[in-house]
DNA sequence: CTGGGTTAAACCCAG
DNA sequence: CTGGGTTAAACCCAG
């Protein structure tokens, strides 16, 4: 095993995380060279852990169904941008050498996440897993193809089974959700990373590190941000109540308010809320109000506030845009009507007093009022002008844009939901304040040595990200950490990410006290079986997690393979080949095919290979040519799923099943 | 077989109307006493035909999927009202007898309407046909719970293949069409009225007429108006380009128009269009368009003009709105602010002249522009008003109505859209542009006799529908006919319906020259089937033609059945019981069960009982727990397409079936 | 091929 | 139960 001893971390960050860099790389250092012989010898020893690197987006891509027969796409990190795309990136902290990951979906609420329906799909995606080997040396590994399949509806039950015979349960929370496939939110998933660190024997992965989950991912499409697309007018007089209306991007009827605001001295002065009834909101996409009142009936001169979309719910709200509150005498008016005003930027430009002939001596018959879609993520110089974090208005900066673009269930803050580093840790990191410290876990490798630098496995293993995070806390009032800092800037909103609880990190010791038990030795290992046998069995190849061949398997954690050619064996041979080489061998791992491993010899393997097309569930399910009647139909698939539910959560008893497990575990 | 002398028609029509009553009754009455006996021996003479006395409502329902589990609803005549519920009905003219009618859904185009893969759902439906038997005396029957249960496009082949299984497929055009379900429109249908006539066996019903097809039933859901629901302004200055957003029901952006126009002594002195490109129409339900310059700038006081939303493709068009075009001096409008402007209605009440402080004066919050939604058929006194029918707004007018509704796909003016007379037909009624006409074909009863009306069928049975029809032909300037009466009154629009080609009607008579041969005598005779051997077989209920032992039959026109009761064989008794007596006996015949029937002692029949599910095409259809990758699966699917178009268009040579035909035909 | 708008299919609320 | 609005699932266009 390769033992780097660069421990000198690239210059790109603060002086406190250099120091920090330093003092892990030591540690790290020592792992690596004691490294497995002494893990198993010493159990309560800091044991290895997982962290995110690199967040997945929340909201960059679609849930595809399988219907659409196309790629899924990729999920991006969330640092992406258009010239450095990034993707959700792990790391190995404690531990270098071989390891696999099976990364799967988990419901969103935690602690004991569900496994999810809805199926990872990519690259190196099997029945709705992605299972990797990471870079062994980098101990890092970023996910550069996993697209999210969604379920329908009608399939939940079906996902799950699926998810249930190749045991990827990563918190053991069992599959009873399957029976209320409606309790299940399709439109938000988180990644679940499971990682199998190499055992006594080679190429076999037995040691299971804790699950880590991502942040939530949404569904691009069922999530449409608060956007307003056009106002009819950009102005209104001060006595209120003249009629607008605004086209929108789909808003819920009785969860909207259009909120009118003015801001003095990065000051709330004013505030009043356009006046309509749910029968006033057209087809979810146009809302027609009328204007408030302003403060002052007594003014001269056209006042700039701002209007913008808020959803009562979850306090999201939309961008803000320029309004004008014009004076009640509008006699004068006339005085301005062929020149713009004075006040305020392009919506003062359209504003228009009223009066349908200034609006025509500009603009091109295309633009009416001001036009917002796809407000960019790096768009800092928003069109509201409304200084950054302020009062209520805090998530008017970029910062905080995903703070404003929250699916419309009602969302609770959750300690799951807070945002996860996407980098290394700090001091503080681990101090959470339920959790106990953890004094022998410490950070290592905060940047990988020059020679793994833009290596064969990922092009963005081991960097640190230098961007920072473009997101704030979901709900900033009800975490306590967001008041140490009330700088929005980019370190600001950094250090605040980092000093965060991290709930789904806070499990990571298994001697921590109070934490869910996840270290227990037989934590990973299937449910009522006996775990004779399995030691015995050598697949040869761990891609036999996305085979059909585990669905008999009995942990997910057993995930036994043998090297495959040098290159993975030998670290330091890996690191040193050519990137296309190496990341072609990589790459072929994952292709080899079952039937042309000769190192496989079990017959009970490939009965399993057999697809279980003859369980009750998967007839009757045809549509036949007879045109059946609803109530027939709708009985046949009542009975359908009772059966599939019986056999999520009655698998143990399901002799079909355990049929299969005893025959495996009995084997080779 | 009971002859009925009683012509004389209930005084309830037109002068013209009660001559042809005479006429046709006599005949009718020489065709009742002569009877069946000498028809076959003399095949020129007169044949019975069948006539639509009440069309269906072209977009009261909705089609309802399968998976919605729940009535579809009834299809209601065209002449409903509140308080007078019509349903559609058909009458046998030139015949007194036992009848039964086949009621199927076929495609929009013809005159050889394909059989449509939508099903009839309902009291009397069986696998998506509507069977019945007429009332022997009125010779008439009003289908009163006809739903339509919609397929998806995925099961449009399985549909067509069960149409072909119970052989029903009016115009034999054969189920090619299900090859490319594509080119079948979902969103319409025609009901086709089969009647076939009992035969010289009793209760054998042998003798088909020709089919006759109804109007177009559009699906309410796929298909919505043109409607305006609210202008964010009701008025602009004579200079145009004032931005104005329209909120409306679902329109095509590429395929929608906002029309302003001005009509002085019912004509039409201005008219100009919004302007707005297709990236202006927000989520197809609101347009941000701007107004059009008015024709001359120099007016000092509003004009009241009108707005509508148009659709190009085919001239349909919303109700119109009133709009003020305002002088463009508005330093008088200060004078006006807080007086309503004399000129025109609720619409001038709101126009503003640009000014949201009168609006503030009036309206409640909810109020904005107007509202207009399900404007009602009757709502004779729409609020555009326009003078009904003048010069291009004729369409303004309520009786145009149906007009301004069609589907958005492209409709090109066919013969068969044109509305079918919806009762008694007039002395040009045959004598259509490309067909010659039917000498020996006569009308008859167009009223019942006074001992049948009410009875006990249908309540709507026989009774000359008394309302006007609502409808003009949908391209008024294509029209041929349009031109001979400008009345748009109640009358002048049914004239011109009652004038209009009647194609779907003129294939009636058999040696119609250059008519489609629809009397030939194998014309509904199975293709390629051997006619023998079916004559003998007796099934018992004419029932069976929708049991799946008729998926063997052969003949579509060979409703084999034995009276059940003395009741149905005896038309004069029938006529004299009470009517929830009749009508019950006449619901259990639908209700017997082939197993109940002694009648049958058919082996044969019963095999074909068993729902065929072991042809490929029902199979692989499963879901099974195993998610297949997209590709395959679309593989597979194509491939079960392949195999039922396989069937649909070699049925002839797929031995299965042949078989089944074949055992079924020498058999018994 | 992708992103993403639109239609068709399901679902479900309110009267 | 009905009518009919809304969501979830498919489809498909434009770049």
């Amino acid at each position: 095993m390769d033992v780097n001893i660069n421990g000198v971390a690239d210059a790109n960050g603060q002086q406190p995380v250099e120091e920090i860099f330093a003092v892990s790389d030591l540690l790290d250092d020592i792992i690596g060279v004691i490294g497995n012989d002494i893990k198993e010898a010493m159990p309560p020893l800091p044991k290895p852990f997982v962290e995110i690197t690199e967040q997945p987006h929340p909201k960059a891509i679609r849930f595809r169904y399988l219907c659409e027969g196309r790629s899924a796409g990729s999920i991006p990190g969330v640092n992406t941008t258009a010239d450095n795309k990034t993707f959700p990136t792990i790391r190995v902290q404690g531990y270098r050498g071989r390891a696999v990951v099976v990364v799967s979906c988990v419901t969103v609420d935690g602690p004991a996440h569900k496994p999810h329906p809805h199926n990872l799909v990519g690259k190196d995606c099997k029945k709705g897993v992605c299972t990797v080997e990471m870079n062994s040396t980098t101990m890092s590994y970023s996910f550069n193809n996993l697209g999210i399949q969604c379920v329908k509806k009608k399939e939940v039950a079906d996902a799950l089974k699926q998810r249930l015979d190749i045991r990827v349960d990563p918190f053991r929370t069992g599959f009873n959700h399957a029976t209320e496939a409606s309790s299940i939110d399709l439109n938000a998933v988180r990644l679940c990373f499971q990682v199998f660190l190499e055992g006594k024997t080679t190429g076999r992965f037995t040691e299971p590190l804790t699950p880590v989950v991502s942040d939530v991912i949404y569904d691009k499409k069922a999530m449409s941000d608060l956007t307003i697309c056009r106002l009819s007018d950009c102005s209104a007089p001060v006595s209120g109540g003249k009629n607008i209306i605004m086209l929108c991007e789909k808003v819920v009827k009785e969860d909207i308010r259009v909120r009118f605001y003015e801001m003095q001295n990065n000051g709330l002065v004013w505030e009043g809320n356009g006046e309509f009834t749910h029968t006033d909101v057209h087809k979810q996409v146009a809302i027609s109000f009328r204007t408030p009142q302003y403060r002052t009936q007594d003014i001269t001169e056209p006042v700039t506030v701002f209007v913008r979309l808020e959803r009562p719910s979850d306090n999201a709200c939309s961008e803000s845009l320029e309004f004008l509150m014009t004076p009640l005498d509008t006699g004068s008016m006339l005085d301005h009507r062929r020149k713009r005003p004075k006040v305020g930027g392009p919506a003062a430009a359209a504003a228009g007093f009223g009066v349908g002939k200034l609006q025509s001596t500009h603009g091109t018959g295309t633009t009416l009022g001001r036009q917002f879609k796809n407000v960019d993520v790096d768009d800092g110089a928003g069109p509201s002008g409304i200084p950054a974090t302020h009062g209520m208005f805090y998530s008017n900066n970029p910062n905080t844009l995903f703070q404003t673009q929250m699916p419309k269930q009602e969302i609770k803050p959750e300690p799951g939901d807070s945002p996860q580093p996407y980098t290394n840790t700090l001091p503080g990191m681990h101090q959470m304040p339920h959790t106990s410290p953890v004094p022998d876990r410490s950070p290592s490798h905060l940047a990988p040595s020059p020679v793994m630098q833009g290596g064969p496995i990922s092009p963005h293993d081991g960097s640190i990200t230098p961007s920072p995070p473009v997101y704030t806390p979901l709900q900033a009032p009800a975490n306590q950490q967001y008041y140490q800092s009330n700088m929005a800037t980019t370190m600001g909103s950094r250090l605040q990410q980092q000093q965060q609880p991290q709930n789904n990190n806070t499990n990571q010791a298994g001697t921590m006290p109070g934490s869910v038990p996840l270290f227990e030795p037989n934590l990973f290992q299937g449910w009522g079986e006996p775990q004779n046998g399995l030691e015995g069995l050598h697949v040869g190849n761990f891609e036999m997690i996305n085979s059909d061949a585990s669905m008999g398997m009995h942990l997910p954690a057993s995930l036994i393979m043998q090297g495959i050619g040098g290159n993975l064996n030998n670290n330091q041979s890996n690191s040193a080949i050519p990137s296309m080489n190496s990341e072609l061998n990589f790459n072929r791992l994952s292709e080899f095919d079952l039937e042309r491993l000769p190192e496989i010899n079990s017959s009970e393997i490939r009965a399993l290979l057999v697809p279980n097309s003859s369980l009750p569930v998967s007839q009757g399910q045809s549509s036949s040519l007879q045109q059946q009647q609803a109530q027939l139909q709708q009985l046949q698939q009542q009975q359908e799923l009772q059966q599939l539910q019986q056999q999520l959560q009655q698998h143990d008893n399901d002799e079909e099943l355990t049929d299969s497990f005893n025959r495996l575990s009995t084997n080779d």
